[in-house]
RNA sequence: GCCGGGUUGGCGGAAUGGCAGACGCGAUGGUCUCAAACACCAUUGUCCGAGAGGGCGUGUGGGUUCGAAUCCCACACCCGGCACCA
């Protein structure tokens, strides 16, 4: 039974015959290894078109993940390709990171072993996953070769101030000893380990993001049109922008006032008292002598908490007041400043009005300090809240020189702040919840940050023709976290001559986020072997925006608004000639199993191999596709891919039974599977264009169906509609099931590949119907069903409504009052009720 | 709290103003077989009915419309993002 495909002739008859799943990969995967199908030529005339998907960390071999979103890309990918055009479709390996790192200290070896090894297993796995990507284009980003240009690059953004040090508390990480982006911090735990995360006082290289905040934001107005929502919405609630004021405050005995940001400038009335964050520099600058002791204390206690409890709100008010009173601009009063850990150091100034009438927060901390409270907005009758935050008639609001009785918030806040740009005591102002960058990581296996300190030249850039500064050979206990990076460890590495005077200076001992290397990889694609420069601008002029970009919805903040940023900075330096490196794209589902994630500790894991092993690449790559919407999960246990496999089966079988020969001419063909063909061809396009593979599927599936009957009990296996129904099956399958299409296609009598034989061409004529199903409804409710020409008149098939014997009798002689007719498809008769 | 997405048979899902449940899974009955597997055929939202046929039905309640799963309003629940961000 399992060496059917050596013997046609027995089982052309056989209706249970099926093909030896296994037999057949190994078969066709040869072939296309020496075909090559998928080669993206930059030369080529075709249209082009980029089909991107995230490249994966190489953690080991791919799992149930990477085949569902390799399985969504690729029928994207494949369908192009049949539609004619020249298809970059690239893979390569986000190779820098701590598992290889984990890894190499556990096994006391260097974390390219680990990283080499899962690399080749994974190429290994796509082939025969049967993936389409151009492997000529493959790189790593832990290769010299690609991360001396991510060193490069770095260098640029220095050279343009993007790249900048600094002093300041950061996220840090207790278990990997390392420090995190805020991208990289979810609710207070390091989204790699699940720690939870301290601060820390460190220098630290950033990126400048902040510069592009708003044209980050503005980019997503275009891109909604074509990114999924969640994604747009994540990135616009991480870029944070809110519009307000910066008020001037003058401090007793001090020069220089302290400036607030408010998004109330309305309520600057009742601001009755000004918080300071206890952790940024004005604290100390403000506090009196008196109360420095005390400042120091608190700022020990607020030190202690951790991220997650300083994060939750219901959490009491706590604070110390500094000594020092400031005053209200509108009102003259000198109003207490206070120093809490309420107040963020690095949001807006680090400084607030509190306006304990209209703000919870700061009605909170005014009950526990017993500070006045001013509303400046009339709540309304039935309000019994603290705080008002809603809109509603200004009150308590008034001086010598400006009155906002009676105005609502948006009028009071304009008026307010027309009278402080006036006043030179305050100016309207845009702030940003995103923070810059933080880019420097105390972990080995990742780019060393190329600078160079010199106790006489500062900052140092490693020149250019010294690029790449290649990492120390180091290995095993070498590199275990110790709070600072390994790379110090490397001494004869660490020490150098500056590049500018000469004399004695030390390597940079961070490496990079490995967010930087993977900011840039899809520029790299269009050119991965020039050894010359990071890309070739005339091929990523080719080939890029990418057409569509397919990924996990986890990088919606991280690695998506990373590369728009990248992106934007190239334009700037005139490398790249647009400003969104991804035009369109896709989030998949996650494949999740009996209802939860999988995980070791569930013991739900769901083995791809094993999975590979039992029903072949096809079935599995069909279950993925079919079950449902690309970007909803996917629950293992509810799918079926032996249901899968035995639609393949049936399909293959399709092609045995064909007896008519190729090229046979098809117009005499039986011509209502025919029009069954033209039809789903044609809807099969648009569907793989919406990103509708699931009901794509389906429709192959009718078609299968349909074409079954037509030879058992139609028109017969010799009948040329059969042949054609059957190489549209072929061609239509090859976007999903690769292997199983192309034994169709050679028992078919052509040659391989299926791949790239072309989308079926449909004569339009058989688009047309030659009769449609008409709908007769009475009050909405169908009740009888007419078969109509598709050009029957309204006035036709009114009457032919009208005088069905069905229709009379539901009419049942009620007197009619209006006819709706929507020629040729429906007719709804109105009767009095 | 603010922002976004969702809720359709036993299950995954189709239908985006016009036949609710395409396609598939599962289930039940049958054909083939010594038997099973495979394959094939039939049935499969629910209620009433022998049947013909009919009633009800897309989270809940209202509305718009000749006609609503689809559009509008309110509510409930689920999922995701942000959150002491002033």
């Amino acid at each position: 039974m399992n060496e059917t495909h050596e013997a046609p002739e027995a089982q052309d008859t056989d209706q249970a015959a099926t093909y030896d799943v296994g037999a057949v990969e190994t078969k066709w995967q040869r072939v296309w290894e020496d075909l090559q199908p998928f080669r993206a030529d930059d030369d080529s005339p075709r249209e082009k078109r980029y089909a991107l998907t995230m490249f994966p960390y190489p953690s080991g071999d791919l799992h149930m993940g990477h085949a569902e979103v390799f399985a969504l890309h690729d029928v994207v990918a494949r369908y192009w390709w049949q539609r004619g055009y020249e298809v970059l479709n690239p893979m390569g390996f986000d190779s820098f990171g701590l598992p290889a790192e984990n890894a190499a200290i556990r096994n006391d070896e260097h974390p390219d072993t680990y990283t080499r090894a899962n690399i080749a297993k994974s190429i290994e796995s796509c082939k025969k996953y049967a993936a389409s990507f151009d492997w000529s284009r493959t790189f790593n980003t832990s290769d010299p070769t690609y991360y001396r240009w991510t060193q490069w690059l770095f260098l640029e953004f220095f050279k343009r101030g993007l790249a900048y040090r600094k002093n300041s508390p950061v996220n840090w990480c207790p278990v990997d000893q390392t420090v995190l982006a805020n991208e990289q911090v979810v609710g207070g735990v390091c989204d790699r380990c699940g720690a939870e995360v301290t601060k820390k006082e460190l220098t630290q290289w950033y990126f400048k993001i902040t510069d592009y905040a708003q044209e980050l934001l503005d980019g997503l107005d275009e891109l909604e049109k074509t990114w999924p929502a969640r994604v747009v919405t994540a990135q616009r609630n991480w870029i944070g922008r809110s519009e307000g004021a910066h008020v001037d405050f003058t401090i007793e005995g001090r020069d220089e006032p302290v400036t607030v940001y408010t998004t109330r400038p309305d309520t600057l009335f009742g601001a009755t008292f000004m918080v300071v964050a206890a952790d940024a520099a004005l604290a100390g600058d403000l506090v009196t002598d008196e109360q420095r002791e005390a400042l120091e204390d608190y700022l020990l206690e607020v030190r202690k908490e951790t991220e997650i409890n300083r994060l939750s709100t219901d959490r009491p008010k706590t604070g110390v007041f500094l000594g020092v009173h400031a005053t209200n601009p509108l009102t003259g009063t000198h109003i207490p400043v206070y120093a809490a850990d309420y107040v963020l150091a690095d949001y807006g100034t680090g400084a607030i009005m509190a306006v304990p009438g209209q703000d919870q927060r700061d009605w909170e901390f005014a009950q526990v300090f017993d500070l006045p409270v001013i509303r400046t907005v009339q709540p309304p009758a039935d309000f019994d809240g603290d705080a008002f935050t809603g809109d509603g008639p200004a009150i308590n609001s008034a001086n010598d020189e400006i009155d906002l009785s009676g105005m609502g918030v948006a009028k009071a806040k304009s008026t307010t702040i027309a009278y402080l740009e006036r006043q030179g005591l305050g100016r309207r102002t845009v702030n940003f919840r995103l923070r810059d960058w933080l880019l420097s990581r105390q972990r080995y296996w990742g780019a060393p940050i190329p600078i160079i300190h010199c106790s006489s030249c500062g900052e140092v850039p490693v020149p250019e023709d010294q690029l790449p500064v290649t990492l120390p050979m180091l290995r095993g206990a070498d590199l275990k976290p110790k709070g600072t990076s390994p790379l110090g460890g490397a001494e004869e590495w660490v020490n150098v001559d500056c590049p500018t005077c000469g004399g004695p200076a030390t390597r940079d001992t961070d490496t990079m986020d490995t967010f930087v290397d993977s900011s840039w990889y899809m520029f790299r694609y269009c050119s991965p072997h020039d050894d010359t420069q990071a890309f070739d601008s005339a091929k990523v002029d080719e080939w890029m925006p990418s057409n569509l970009y397919v990924g996990g919805v986890e990088h919606a903040v991280l690695h998506l608004l990373y590369g728009r940023f990248f992106t934007k900075v190239l334009n700037d330096m005139g490398l790249v000639h647009f400003r969104e490196p991804w035009s369109a794209q896709l989030n998949q589902g996650f494949v999740i199993n009996q209802g939860k994630k999988m995980s070791k500790s569930l013991g739900n894991g769901v083995d791809l191999g094993d999975q590979l092993g039992a029903f072949g690449v096809d079935a599995v790559r069909l279950t993925l596709v079919f079950a449902g919407p690309p970007e909803d999960d996917i629950d293992w246990a509810n799918m079926s891919p032996d249901g899968s496999l035995r639609f393949l089966q049936r399909a293959w079988r399709l092609s045995g039974d064909v007896t008519s020969t190729p090229g046979a001419d098809v117009s005499a063909g039986d011509p209502a599977l025919r029009r069954t063909t033209a039809r789903t061809v044609h809807d099969a396009g648009g569907l793989v264009e919406a990103y509708r593979f699931n009901v794509m599927v389906a429709r192959v599936m009718e078609l299968v169906n349909a074409t079954r009957k037509a030879i058992d009990s139609g028109c017969g296996p010799a009948d040329p509609a059969v042949r054609e129904a059957v190489e549209a099956v072929a061609i239509l399958l090859s976007l999903v099931a690769p292997y199983v299409a192309e034994e169709m296609w050679e028992k078919l009598g052509h040659e391989p590949t299926v791949a790239r034989v072309g989308w079926p061409v449909v004569d339009e004529a058989l688009l047309v119907e030659d009769s449609v199903t008409a709908v007769v409804q009475i009050q909405g409710k169908v009740r009888a069903r007419l078969e109509v020409s598709p050009d029957i008149t309204e006035a036709d098939l009114e009457a032919a409504a009208l005088g069905d014997e069905a229709v009379v009798r539901a009419l049942d002689g009620k007197p009619v009052r209006k006819v709706i007719v929507k020629a040729p498809k429906l007719v709804n008769i109105v009767v009095e009720a």
